[in-house]
DNA sequence: CGCCATTTTGAGTAACTTCAAACTATGTGG
DNA sequence: CCACATAGTTTGAAGTTACTCAAAATGGCG
């Protein structure tokens, strides 16, 4: 449950210190990297950062708080698809695709990094260890919504939701967001239903369950892990998706 | 219902056809692509192409029948989370992450072309405009990962059936293989369970009201959409994600 | 304090599952 | 060509999970 002891310091940028979970990079690439998301941008607690059918020449990289990919559909129903934490790129068109096929609004307020298509090429042409480290986080991203896929389908609302927390704990866990076994959970139980696919009554029914059973506690948005060997069970949780076992975690830097 | 008169003729290369429907290729590239794809191999039906934890070094595209990603957890629920079809990568680590995550597997009998990494490499060098269609092909099935997670999670039975047959009629078009508003369909209702996340009695049972309201037949192993207006109407279907009017849709060939 | 969003509770209901069995195709070996 | 085996489909009835609707309680914030 803590810090690994050789895990990144506090302080660091949550993209730096994910890529760090995969590869290395030398000072001059990290510089780079740091460079290129010098420039900020703000964004208030539920407010949209990209919508369906744009078609942004921008990606964000969230540096703080949290966003999450969402599509709405005709009767009001919405399903959220993804949550963005820190650390993360809003990828999604890659100024590839024509238009935003999905949205992407904030839970929290946000600080994110814009990288424009220049930025990104200079990048990935100056080093292709940084074009690893981006795919990387395209493809993870893309592992993770299999996984999400899998779990609305086939397992029940407690598993889901230990998943969930599972999934999250690790991933903030990664970029030094969990602090005594806890983090901060911007989202509402009402975002907790959209993104597991039940109601928000069944929601909070299914968090009184855990918390009954001295799994978690969530109060003031701060989720407890309290017995992640029981969180990780009722979820049958398997953590090889979350590919947070790259180079980054056993081979020291190197500088080239 | 029919072929745009400007489609892809028949005998194409699926891989070709699909990418076509994005942006055109010049006659060299087409030629590279096919140069590349040359190396066949074949599955016998319900055989494992990649299994999970491996670390496989070539990409498959599938040129002849169906396969599906699938994950199997520990109690033997199983969510299929992707259908592949003819045109279609099974791009997974794509020489980046660690070890497969999931498994691979065939529903029919498939015929696929085996990439290596280098010949991935030398593509990619050789045509900026291959290293888009091959990115886009990876955004796209991300972005029906992500419209299969809404699915799931926010549709009921009939309404999730009706939008799985409405995105694989309009697949299998881009890549021609919908003949007289009917394709071949190996998955069983097994499958098609584990892909809506139902159970296979209640599979069963949504499918008969389907064909009881005349909205589509399945009969050995082909699916016949008898009525697209109210196919569409129940799943609400709105195609955008699946990216299907990229350039390759209204922009002629561009030889360079 | 009073407002608004969010969480919590209760009771009735609908959707989907479970289990078990029968039925139907399809292919195989005699 | 039939008998049999097997995989897949279909049916019924009872059980469970999760939903709906509605209202009450709580909490954060100006």
């Amino acid at each position: 449950m803590r810090q690994p002891d050789a895990g990144p310091k506090p302080g660091d940028h949550p993209l730096l210190r994910k890529i760090g979970c995969f590869t290395r990079l030398s000072a001059a690439e990290n510089e780079a990297l740091r460079g290129a998301l010098a420039t900020r941008r703000s964004f208030e607690a539920r407010r949209p950062m990209m919508s369906e059918g744009e078609r942004p020449d921008t990606v964000f990289a969230i540096l703080e708080g949290w966003a999450c990919r969402y599509r709405v559909l005709a009767d009001g129903r919405r399903q959220i698809t993804a949550f963005l934490l820190p650390g993360d790129l809003c990828d999604s068109p890659m100024f590839v695709l024509e238009a935003m096929d999905h949205s992407v609004g904030t839970l929290s307020p946000v600080i994110a990094a814009e990288l424009v298509q220049d930025d990104i090429l200079a990048l990935t042409e100056a080093s292709p260890r940084i074009t690893r480290a981006l795919c990387w986080d395209v493809l993870v991203q893309a592992a993770i919504q299999r996984e999400w896929t899998v779990n609305v389908g086939r397992r029940d609302a407690s598993e889901r939701m230990a998943h969930l927390f599972m999934e999250l704990f690790l991933r903030l866990r990664a970029v030094g967001l969990v602090e005594d076994d806890g983090f901060e959970m911007p989202a509402t139980q009402s975002d907790l239903a959209d993104a597991l696919g039940i109601t928000t009554v069944h929601t909070n029914r299914m968090l009184q369950a855990l918390r009954a059973s001295g799994i978690v506690s969530l109060e003031r948005k701060r989720l407890v892990v309290r017995d992640i060997g029981k969180l990780r069970h009722t979820a049958m949780f398997d953590g090889r998706y979350l590919h947070l076992d790259g180079e980054g975690a056993h081979l020291s830097a190197n500088e080239d």
